[in-house]
DNA sequence: CAGAAGATCGGG
DNA sequence: CCGATCTTCTGC
């Protein structure tokens, strides 16, 4: 009980893989001063590569996304529309860039309001999820079906992006 | 260096 | 439907 997923789970898989297998998985929020947050994940997307118009990464490797061209298992954060701190654990090998977008646990749902539950900030980029003490990810038993749609938000991706069925949401 | 747009949300 | 709010990237 309270196993933590160990960062070979994210290096040896790709996002796809890993965002299907997040959903039922339990997220932790240990704040520091006693309060922590336990809650299991029930949406993801998948954002896979510098091929995927709708991944940051297919602009190159920058200071932003320079995570996700990292072994698996780190986090990547960052700011949108100013105000929302979106969620992502990078996954797969070096130079492979890919990551999942967490967008919901069972309370919270949306990715702005998840990352302002957990009072994320730019110094959660890069954080590791195996040694981190402050968020991590536990296994868990999934209860309920998984349901694919397209990807939310990402209509500047272009026709063949924007339809792929890389979210995942539990029903 | 100015301008635009963004993996969102909440109010009207 | 639209504004909030600010980082990042692009183009001149």
């Amino acid at each position: 009980m309270n196993k933590r997923i160990p960062n070979d789970f994210f290096q040896n898989n790709d996002a796809l893989f890993v965002a299907e297998n997040l959903i039922g998985k339990t997220l932790v929020r240990d704040f520091g001063n006693g309060e922590v947050i336990r809650s299991k994940i029930i949406e993801t997307e998948a954002y896979f590569g510098g091929d995927d118009l709708a991944c940051h990464a297919s602009k190159g490797r920058t200071p932003r996304t320079d995570i996700m061209f990292q072994d698996g298992g780190k986090i990547y954060v960052y700011l949108i529309y100013g105000m929302y701190w979106m969620l992502n654990f990078v996954t797969g090998k070096e130079n492979h860039p890919q990551a999942v977008l967490i967008r919901g646990v069972e309370n919270c749902i949306g990715p702005g309001r998840l990352g302002r539950m957990l009072q994320l900030d730019k110094s959660f980029y890069g954080e590791d999820l195996e040694t981190s003490n402050r968020i991590w990810i536990e296994y868990s038993q999934i209860q309920g079906t998984i349901i694919t749609t397209a990807r939310i938000g990402i209509d500047y991706a272009g026709e063949i992006w924007k339809n792929k069925p890389w979210r995942f949401v539990l029903t």
